[in-house]
DNA sequence: TGCATGATGTCACAGAATTGTCAACAACCC
DNA sequence: GGGTTGTTGACAATTCTGTGACATCATGCA
């Protein structure tokens, strides 16, 4: 059975979400705010979260914006009064995968979490599509795309790259990029690194001086975040 | 996700039909007439399409028709009822698949729908005429042109094409090549597939030292591209 | 705060690795 | 044999990679 997560404090609304998830053969947690939601969320694991944007505390965004950082993969359905100014790049930034507005049917809302965990199935299906910012990268076809463009990447940037998209968030140090990427029979210098590192900045963030995504941890190496 | 479409104006059987699909996972788009249903055909795009012979307006046969010929490959399964005057020649006229008819059990529909999406794979996976850029090449009759006129390609070549052809825009190493192609019994130097790569480019690209269709991927392989 | 020190960023370039190209040779089939 | 097809190695052309030198930054300490 499909777990997921509601995280909305008005109790009616609550109830209503419930309803229509355990009828359609959900099992389903509820969240009345933030701290809570987190704590519940590691507890269930569930497959996808219903999110409603207004919560007591801390504020939707920022638990919105939490829950992907940890749990990079699940999807996250935002719910939404019609009267807020809903900016679908905000949403975007925050990482929700899909809103509905309130009021919303039962019915449509099901859809839309069926079609997200359709989504989910089909990503995972394809674990060599990768997508982070403005960048895709499709390492059956070795390609990969930039705001729409192609962008070359050498064979051994492909791999760092890799590396990096499976170990996301994780500081990693030089000596061991060069055995799981380089592999175990070769020894350069561990100098190497940090020129690849670099042309990978050069080709993928928007500015390689001030990389957000391949960042450097001093002292220790490097990590890549989403 | 599997997607159908039921065309069909009775609420009951749609109803009927969307539960076994929807349970037996597919996604499923339902039309009550023919207008509507291109329509929804042309947003959804789905793998396989139900159709009710007897429809409110446009006939089903005229539906059928009209679906066939702008989307040749997607298999059609009508439904009709079994007082119908049911005209296997009339049938196959219009273009449809396969026929149930009604009433009937929702495990035979299922068969019959999986029986023609298994064939639609097969046919899919070994046609044997394909077309790109200015080259037309029909492997049943082992026949190559190009803008017209005759290419000469060795049986090899043939091989090599048909198998680019089966995975576009995948990088594919020599090593694969040399199994899906020259057979796991066989075991030419890795320099034998540029070679073969050289005349395919030599035979099929406008410009063979600027190849646009077959690719090569620094590190990996090569890689056609349409 | 300023400084010293070590770590990291940046770049250009030579050597390494990969691929393109060709011609010669082997295998095969009338 | 004559012709076609497939394979291989040699060499050229191209691309990639690692390295060192130097600039810049972060950190801990005075």
């Amino acid at each position: 059975m499909e777990k997921i997560l509601v995280i909305e404090d008005d109790l009616a609304v609550q109830r209503a979400l419930r309803r229509t998830f355990e009828s359609a053969g959900f099992e389903v947690s509820v969240a009345a705010d933030g701290a809570v939601a987190m704590e519940t969320f590691r507890a269930t694991m569930p497959r996808i979260v219903i999110l409603d944007l207004r919560l007591p505390g801390k504020s939707g965004q920022d638990l919105c914006r939490e829950i992907k950082q940890e749990f990079s993969s699940v999807p996250i359905l935002v719910l939404s009064a019609a009267s807020d100014v809903l900016d679908k790049v905000l949403l975007l930034e925050i990482g929700a995968d899909d809103y509905v507005t309130k009021p919303f049917s039962p019915r449509e809302l099901l859809a839309r979490v069926r079609a997200a965990m359709c989504r989910l199935n089909q990503a995972s299906d394809k674990s060599d599509v990768f997508s982070f910012d403005d960048v895709e990268v499709n390492f059956s076809k070795m390609e990969l795309h930039r705001d729409g463009h192609v962008v070359a990447l050498t064979p051994q940037e492909f791999k760092m790259l890799r590396f990096f998209l499976n170990h996301q968030e994780r500081a990693v140090s030089r000596t061991e990029l060069l055995n799981e990427v380089w592999g175990y029979n070769n020894y350069p210098t561990t100098r190497t690194v940090d020129t690849h590192i670099l042309r990978l900045r050069q080709k993928l963030e928007k500015d390689p001086a001030d990389p957000v995504h391949f960042r450097t941890v001093h002292g220790t190496g490097y990590k890549f975040v989403r």
